[in-house]
DNA sequence: ATTACGAATTAGAATAATTCCAAATTTCGG
DNA sequence: CCGAAATTTGGAATTATTCTAATTCGTAAT
């Protein structure tokens, strides 16, 4: 698992083994680290301008090149709500997103304990779900 | 609730109750009776290719206001899948969308007798939900 | 039926997120 | 270090959707 602690130091080739055949550029250590420093689900345009700043010359095109490749491997995961521009994750682990309305903040909702999705929904036999994507809105408790 | 039966004889003004509010135009009544024809979720520029054939003079901006008008009164359900253009639903009732990977095709999925969202999600106290997507992709069995 | 007024339609321009392009640069295995 | 292949970059292109302002329409009240 990446950590935010160990991306300092983290050179070329550094990659734990799960990122191999995802050959590393400054840029993509860039992005990397300003998705993980803060977790608040950035859109592309948010990294680009805090990529900008340990970056100068940094492009919203490699922005969004770099954030697909991590998404591809399965590095970042990208979150759409709605209409609105995606933003990325850096959690991995099984959970949806709830967009407080009076906050806009996104929270990160986990599954309660054991629930499967074959318990909730009438799927017919058969089916296989690669991708799945809960999203919620609405006023968040607390 | 409108079901294309009665939608055939529909005049000015002879909108269900639920429907006050919203004024009626010969081109709100084409936009509704194409998505209420064909239910596979079509996006406003399938909408807006259906409903040339019997309104030749209609106008995609025209498209985009009667959809929003409906979706806002709540006769028809906007649905977004990843980052694909937005769709269009006729069925109200409590359901969610599965796109199949091979066909392509949008199926409407229940939810199970009795599963509750509290059930099934880790939400604190005081949550209110307004607004709840699921959707899904993958192979649709059967 | 006629009128009056606010609402809806329309064509076209504008917007904005994302993708594409082709040239310059970088990475990394050998 | 070299070279092939991948990546970055600025700018143009794409595309779904929204906006604008002029025209037309729907409705409720006469
Ligand atoms: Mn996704
Ligand atoms: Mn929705
Ligand atoms: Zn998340
Ligand atoms: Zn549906």
């Amino acid at each position: 698992m990446i950590s935010l602690a160990n991306m300092k130091n983290l050179k070329p080739g550094d990659f734990p083994p799960e990122i191999k055949g995802l050959r590393m550029t400054r840029q993509r250590r860039e992005v990397l680290a300003v998705i993980l420093r803060d977790r608040d689900h950035p859109t592309a345009n948010d990294v680009f301008l805090r990529a900008q700043k340990r970056m100068p010359t940094i492009s919203l095109a490699t922005i969004y090149n770099c954030l697909e490749a991590l998404v591809t491997h399965n590095i970042v995961r990208q979150v759409n709500l709605e209409r609105e521009s995606s933003r990325y994750c850096p959690n991995l682990s099984d959970h949806c997103h709830f967009q407080d309305e009076k906050s806009g903040k996104i929270h990160d909702v986990v599954f309660k304990k054991g629930v499967k999705l074959e318990d909730i929904l009438e799927l017919p036999k058969g089916t296989e779900v690669s991708h799945l994507e809960i999203s919620l809105k609405g006023i968040f408790g607390k």
